[in-house]
DNA sequence: ACATAATCGAGACGGTACGTCCCGTCTTGTT
DNA sequence: AACAAGACGGGACGTACCGTCTCGATTATGT
């Protein structure tokens, strides 16, 4: 996390102001290596430095360590796709697992998304990050979809909002690393109408 | 991959023979290391070395390089725990997610599973070995249980199999990865009745 | 060298003056620290800075780069110890030398000759002050003592002065610099005496 | 100094032994770099490792500090020219001073006297090591030639070898170094004259 | 029994990156 | 305008490992 007080209160310290420019640039050099599929890991403060045209100085003076700086990078990260709301619960959730489907697609997104699944053990920090910025958002964002399903009847009544999420993305997720060869076009399709059969009430009951 | 031929009717090779003593423990070293949960990036050769107390052309000798070395370390694990599959459809099926849970409780097993889910970008070659030694078998002994359930009319006769087991285990995974807290004991349970109820046939249909 | 212009009848420049203070205390700080042993190029400016209790710009503004500070600072140094022009030629030489000698004991001006002796390569600005400043004064000295001395017949009507002092002043170095240990008490009389002899002996003696 | 041992009978150490090439060509790199001018305080271990080719570790592995480096270095140095010492004992004492002369016009020998003048505070060990190397070979040669006069009634028989070579060496270095301009070639000569002369006029002459 | 030969441990090799220190320059608000 | 404070890009520090490369010693087999 960054040192650099913000305070609104707090009296400005002495001396010359970080340059807002530097901090900028050293993000941005972060994000550009880690989408080229350099890991944590093998992400060296140096090669972000020269990227940056930076100093080392100038990195460590904000961040003490990697996982600070690439967890304030991926912090600076939109929620890349806005998502439909628009259609049947059905159309939106496809939709939703779409959008999934397609940021696997792209080498930066697919890289920044293996940063965020690995290495939960070793980096907690990062995973919670992300967990904010990639997963709360969107769960958010499914959750009014389920819910208004269950307003009009389209959905039971009694569903369970974070296991139905959890099964439809955790299915994506899974086949996408698991199945034999990359995943087919309709599979957020199948996916869904498999889960549905579940969510949708009995029609005699 | 190893180097040394062992087939059986191979003329064995002058000069002195490969140690099996040194072999068994760099692969023990190496486990013990990851169990501590180190990362395969962090994993260094000399550390290896050290702690098996061997050289490291010892080991640059049988494996040209760390990701082989992990792999084949990997490939000595036994898939940890059998399925049980005698009880009814739900039973089982609870039971393999329970397995899934109750590893992730343990370091070394949740430590060896980080290193398989993550980083299948930069080392695909181990995301392949852990795919065959772990996540295929148990498809295998699932998709048993399941087409068992489809012929006693337990489950649709149509239901898709490893789309079945995509909604559970992927479900497992990302309860486990993101629920704001530690997974409560009975989420198997209520993973496999939320899935189950669009898996068996429709009374009236 | 000082940038800032004190010329009588300049029209003095606006804005604030620079402080006299900071100016002395940078100067001895740049002193103390040279005398603690510390050599002009491990010397740093905020070490220096740091000690006067000043910005680096208040430095950087006077002097443009360390060697004229050093110069500087060098410049207020006093000529150390007046030389005693009274007795017989032997006595006043022999004093001379025993000033030398005195001033290595003192590890400041010991400190400072080493500055001045070495680095006239790299820092020839320096030497020259130093030349200006430290051996021109007594060169001044001894050539008159010499020069009384060969009026009064006490020396050589024809002797070469610069020579003598070279001779005298070299030979003082050298063995404070080149004997085994410290030099004796009584170096001084024992390098007058065999100096004035000359190596020759005395054709009628 | 050099950290390896080399003891006869001490039974060699196990793993690949030092590379002699890699140490030459470190020494190598160093006189080079002290032949050009730069102090040993300006002379960096990245730079010497970079023109002798040569990892860093390679030299931190011999010696443990920059000083002891240079010092090695030094010792590697032959004393540079032989003395002749067939003529008068006039004309071996202007050869002799003549070789220092000529010492100082050359860039290399002259970095290396500095170096050795110079820090002698600071760098005790390495004027030591010049003393042994360079002095003292050369006192000893001047101090037969000073004897074999002493001997053949050609100078004073109580002249003080020590004291005769001080003054020739001392009034050569300050005056190459103190004089205005360079020094003139028929510096030697004078000097030498001076000296034997003394400086008191001869009673009967 | 003995030469041949591959493997062993140890550790030096040329490198890359680390995180720290200081350089000399620059950019603030205050005096 | 000068001041202190301190951030800036840069360069060197000494350390830790990398993967490769020699070493002498060891341990088998084929004479």
């Amino acid at each position: 996390m960054n040192t650099q007080q913000t305070a609104e209160g707090a009296a400005r310290p002495a001396g010359r102001p970080r340059s807002e420019k530097a901090e900028r640039s050293i993000i941005e050099a972060t994000l550009d290596l880690l989408g080229e599929g350099i890991g944590v890991s093998e992400l060296s403060i140096e090669s972000i430095a020269s990227r940056a045209g930076v100093g080392k100085t100038t990195i460590y003076r904000r961040w003490s360590n990697k996982e600070d700086l690439v967890v304030d990078a991926l912090a600076t990260l939109k929620p890349p796709i806005p998502l439909p709301q628009g259609g049947t619960v059905r159309d939106d959730l496809v939709t939703y697992l779409r959008v999934i489907q397609e940021e696997t697609r792209h080498l930066r997104t697919r890289c920044i998304m293996n940063i965020a699944m690995s290495d939960s053990e070793r980096h907690p920090r990062l995973a919670e990050r992300f967990r904010e910025l990639a997963v709360e958002p969107r769960r958010a964002v499914v959750a009014a979809v389920l819910r208004r399903g269950m307003d009009t009847g389209e959905l039971r009544a009694d569903l369970d909002v974070d296991m139905a999420l959890a099964l439809l993305s955790g299915a994506m997720v899974w086949l996408t690393k698991w199945s034999d060869g990359h995943s087919p076009a309709d599979l957020p399709e199948r996916i869904v109408d498999e889960a549905l059969k579940g969510f949708r009430p009995r029609p005699a009951e």
